[in-house]
DNA sequence: CCGTATCCCTGGAGATACTG
DNA sequence: CAGTATCTCCAGGGATACGG
């Protein structure tokens, strides 16, 4: 008992597992991207290959599989003329989205703060943007 | 306007280097735990080593020192007899906590819906106890 | 249109050992 | 105590090409 540090020690983090189970999806490359689009509604392969610039069919299709099978994604097919086959966030999805929504908040800060920081060590950098490090 | 399908095109991810950058920090290994037992004040380095198991100081040193360069957490050293350093979360740092948070309860959700599933197949659990872990 | 299959390659993480 | 230094390893992601 003697370290008086230990005071405020943070409880054991809820739960560890779910934390890494969450953190593991996300985590990947284009998650985010993929779950904010599918936020505003059901939206098909090719649309969300257009909608996220740079996202390539393999990661598109393996990450979609993933929040499939993790529940956090619909998907449906439609035997329609030319096959189409629909996504959407399912209810659990629909959770991802503000903490999405915060996390991009916190990173806007972060931005704000450092280019707040880069112009005081400088002058005026009217023209200088940051240059991303 | 033919298209019906654009309908409702969510918004261009209010921005997706804020999002890159955030998700980025908290995407490396073990940094959402740092941040979780440093939400309770401030921690000394081997007593966040003690606090997380599984870290090696490696790591715990190299989050560290983007956590702090990105500004989400401060570093104060204290001349002490034995050397001891502080690392504390800063304002923005802080706002971190609620998105771990949520996405710990998101975790848990998805844990859940999975049992849930599982114990479908099996039999009727009438006690399901989420055995967090 | 909706994906899967390959190759390659990088960075991040574990283990271990060592310094101020 | 509070880290840094190496080394190795491999999952994950980009590019490209092909199949249903």
């Amino acid at each position: 008992m003697a370290l008086r540090r230990r005071k405020n020690k943070a409880p054991p983090l809820d739960g560890e597992c779910p934390l890494m189970a969450c953190m593991k999806l996300l985590g990947g490359a284009w998650t985010p991207n993929i779950v904010w689009y599918l936020s505003a509604g059901p939206r098909r392969f090719s649309e969300l290959r257009h909608d996220i610039p740079g996202v390539s069919s393999k990661v598109l299709s393996a990450r979609l599989k993933e929040l499939v099978e993790k529940g956090v994604v619909s998907r449906e097919v439609r035997p329609t003329s030319p096959p189409s086959v629909e996504y959407a966030l399912t209810e659990i999805g629909a959770q991802l989205v503000p903490v999405i929504d915060a996390i991009v908040a916190v990173g806007k800060r972060l931005k704000e703060e450092k280019a707040r920081a880069s112009s005081r060590s400088r002058q005026a950098p009217d023209r200088l943007v940051l240059a991303e490090d």
